[in-house]
DNA sequence: AAGTGTGAATAATTTCACAGCG
DNA sequence: CGCTGTGAAATTATTCACACTT
């Protein structure tokens, strides 16, 4: 049953995968559960319903189910799904049986509150070398590993098997920052800078670009404020015209006078989730990155 | 000519919207562009074709026209698009033609570090307050800006027009500093802490949450070293059981080996983009969060 | 020619709704 | 009965390919 697709990408029919190749969209919310099974299990909880896993990590239940579905799943009908079986799972398809380590090139600003993360150990990953192009950056202890300079990356890779890089530098450095973690083997790159960085195939980079984060709130601020302050301007305003030079001032506070769709894309909004029962709460015991 | 969806989510005939409802997956790909613009119009570029503006943005060249004429567009046959002009009409959209000012929750070891951020100022934002609930951090100055109790909240957020807010607590805390924005009326919040917020219809909420950032790419180097070092395992490994305790050394480095779909989804991993072809290089000159 | 704008085709994702198991 | 697992429907997003404009 399940396994959806069974020959991945390879045609050939005789072969079988070592995992089942999950869409993209349930691999982005896989992490969301793990983190709200942790939360569950500490909380006592030993097994949980779709319902309330899935208010715990702000999805709706029809989507936990086909995307635990994917993997093969683990519940009991009549009863839920096991809270401890199930972050195991999880656990293996994400590969987090074994503490990868992450490279940290960059400790500025925010490569510092990088280091100092204690997500990083928490959640599967150690910490394993500190880089930056600065020489007098370079010696300086942080969290208690010492700032290396770039130039030893390809060593210390080596050496540490390190399995993901994090750039963490200026812009104008990141993509020479990328050819160097390539070259010295990593094929996971995270991306703080906000460029675009090219690489070659069969490496993955993910980017985190706060900027752009708040210009998508920005635009539905926008949004929400020239659906109110314009209720029914019937004519004009044909398209959009940056003439509109309205301040948005308007009405403020009316918190369920929209009705967008209640639900969100990957880490988008998690708006309008049904409040959580009763003991579920969604407030976990983890730290944001810093504390 | 365009506005695919003329009506908007109310079903009046008369009402025209002021601002057309762009798709999801298109709001969050206008920063990217608008990004890739201002880099394009700082290297004297004053007109971009579809093909240079997607390769400077990490797209490909159909989906950026057809997210471009989702705006109404402002292109030329024949000859590409107004750099300056699609920088205007993005940005409007956008709503950043004012400055949206924010306030900073939670000045721990990331709050410190968004604080200083660069970007902010750069790319339409104005960091206008700071908040924490330690007594301790209470007055302290970061970056020309003083750390305020966090029961200030209400107040501040009337008096300096707060339109978004950050919050970079704990995950214990995440919840009721949420609540207290929402009631100072701040309807968008970008949260880093690791939890679900559970907010009123109307507020939205983006997350930003470093750990399944970094675990997503986990699941993909699992899954290319599962690939790799059981190259045609015909038979057993049925499905995914955590038996497999094999430690993926296999074969590193084989960057080509793979053939994964070669773009990615959201802020997804930016794979496989063709070369730039010539002058447009896609370093940018702004810096990433901190320095 | 060169390159936008867009219908139509395809693919991915979400949601519905219910059969069937414990 | 309650709740999972899942086909089928609905929705959303991406890609193709080309008519049409400058």
């Amino acid at each position: 049953m399940s396994q959806q697709r069974p020959g991945g990408q390879s045609g050939q029919p005789g072969a079988v995968p070592a995992l089942p190749d999950l869409p993209e969209a349930t691999v982005a919310r896989l992490p969301e559960y793990l983190r709200a099974l942790h939360n569950l299990a500490e909380s006592g909880n030993d097994t949980v319903s779709s319902e309330g896993l899935a208010a715990a990590a702000g999805v709706n239940s029809a989507k936990l189910r086909k995307d635990l579905s994917h993997l093969g799943s683990y519940g009991t009908r009549g009863v839920g799904y096991d809270v401890a079986l199930l972050i195991e799972q999880i656990e293996y398809v994400l590969g987090l049986t074994q503490r990868r380590a992450v490279a940290l090139v960059g400790v500025g600003n925010l490569g510092h509150a990088l280091a100092g993360y204690a997500g990083f150990a928490t959640r599967g990953f150690r910490i394993a070398a500190l880089f930056d192009a600065d020489p007098s950056r370079v010696g300086e202890l942080i969290n208690g590993l010492v700032v290396r300079h770039i130039e030893d990356l390809t060593e210390t890779a080596a050496a540490e098997s390190i399995a993901i890089g994090v750039i963490a530098t200026p812009a104008a450095a990141a993509q020479s920052v990328a050819d160097q973690l390539v070259a010295a083997g990593v094929t996971s790159i995270l991306n703080f800078a906000p460029c675009v960085l090219s690489v070659p195939e069969g490496v993955d980079v993910r980017k985190v670009d706060l900027a752009i984060e708040l210009q998508i709130l920005s635009f539905h601020e926008h949004r929400k404020a020239s659906l109110t302050s314009l209720p029914a301007t019937g004519s004009g305003a044909g398209k959009l015209r940056p003439e509109e030079r309205s301040d948005e001032g308007g009405a403020r506070r009316l918190p369920g006078a929209f009705s967008e769709r209640s639900e969100r894309s990957q880490h988008g909004p998690a708006g309008g989730l049904t409040a959580l029962p009763g003991g579920l709460s969604a407030t976990g015991t983890e730290e944001a990155v810093g504390t």
